[in-house]
DNA sequence: CGTGGCCTTGAAGTAAATCAACACCAGTGG
DNA sequence: CCACTGGTGTTGATTTACTTCAAGGCCACG
């Protein structure tokens, strides 16, 4: 994990600049000003390999991420021992917000793919918010985005039969490109609340239907009109 | 829909000590002073009994409701058009908050008991919001607590068996006070990801084995340590 | 050339959906 | 007062989808 630190304006403007969404960066509209003080502080760009864990849950919060690109995972670890995916974070979105109420981490996020993120020390986040409130907005907009994403996650992907479910899973993992990097059969078991086995059968069967065309190592191409078909309404009228 | 009006200081200092929760009280710590200002607005006290709704999927986003005292199911409408209920509001709780972003109501809210909430239009909150910064830890609590609710749903009520599931919410309605409403076999089973049948067989199991007590109309206790055993894990070795 | 990690597949068992009937109650109108 | 009605809950029989248990394949790795 290699972590270069921004030592001054022009990198972390041009950090901001880089993040994958920017709708949602979080110092996007800073002032020149505002950005040279802040540009002082101690903000890691931090690089994470594929499994790699960024946080643990339980972890003592310690900083914010934002993820600039790449695909993250939060778990949370059940009662019983069992753990569930429950949210995908991708470029664009922040991880780990509960820290700035003080919370230890509640999930543990590790990464799917070879991701880059802001991290943003709790402290440094508070301060900066404090001095420039405009940045209350953008930070309720991060909080929205997780609640959205979580009410999606129920809605969509734990709701219906299995075939349904990876047909939605799919067609979300290929949004903005045709061609995706799948993830594991036990991760799509830990996101749709299946079994690794009913994963495997559903996508085996989905490329023998020939709607997800393998595209290289782990990389396939989907026919989105028919996952479409299966993940919609099944036969309206 | 009985609405009164809040015009001076006494009544929504008064308003906002009845809050259920003090913790979350969103007005808890302003000062005096300010507490005088913001009285003059119009935040009303609105009241909804069982069944009405309260706003619908889709709605322009007037205002954010505060919920003092009740129960209300958050619901969305699925492609196909089924529903499913994504989280439950309590006494303590906000609602709509996205409102304060420029969204329509992304849920339809709809009260399970009579329930009353403030409904603090838009316009207002913003207003406050930004001259009181001390305002924004509260809020951003708000949005946390509707993740944490969030992921609560997901990994306990929408995770194992229908039994467990049904075990867990039980638990939940119960959760400070033995005695709770139950409600309709049909929202259980919206809220668990099941059906209605099954919904309605677990509940008459529990009934059965004594878990379940009846006390009045609609009304029952529960035995809390049998429910656990249930819910947990199973055979713990 | 093994070894361990995923993935796949099969066979059997089981939980839940589905289809269907009926009980119960509150409200309504004869 | 009773018969009718619609809503909700219960229950049964059947079918289906998913889990579970188990084995074997494929491939990257040492």
């Amino acid at each position: 994990m290699d972590l270069s630190r921004f030592d001054g304006l022009p990198e972390l403007e041009q950090a901001c600049r880089g993040c994958a969404s920017r709708d949602v960066a979080l110092f996007r509209d800073l002032t020149d000003d505002e950005l040279q003080r802040f540009g002082q502080m101690p903000i890691d760009d931090a690089e994470f390999s594929s499994g790699s864990v960024i946080y643990r849950q339980g972890d003592p919060g310690q900083a914010v991420f934002m993820i600039r690109e790449g695909l993250v995972k939060l778990e949370q670890f059940l009662p019983d021992g069992g753990q569930r995916i429950v949210r995908l974070a991708r470029g664009g979105s922040a991880i780990a917000l509960e820290v700035l109420l003080g919370r230890d981490c509640e999930h543990q996020a590790v990464a799917l793919k070879s991701t880059r993120a802001c991290r943003i020390p709790r402290d440094v986040l508070l301060r900066i918010e404090s001095e420039t409130p405009r940045l209350h907005r953008q930070l309720m907009a991060f909080w929205h985005a997780s609640v959205v994403e979580a009410d999606t996650w129920l809605t969509q992907l734990s709701t219906g039969s299995a075939r349904v479910r990876v047909a939605r899973l799919l067609l979300q993992l290929a949004e903005g490109g045709e061609v995706f990097e799948i993830l594991s059969r036990e991760d799509i078991g830990a996101m749709l609340g299946i079994t690794t086995e009913t994963a495997s059968r559903t996508v085996a069967e989905f490329r023998r239907a020939g709607v997800l065309r393998s595209a290289g190592v782990r990389r396939f191409s989907i026919d989105r009109a028919a996952l479409t078909a299966v993940a919609g309404a099944p036969q309206p009228a």
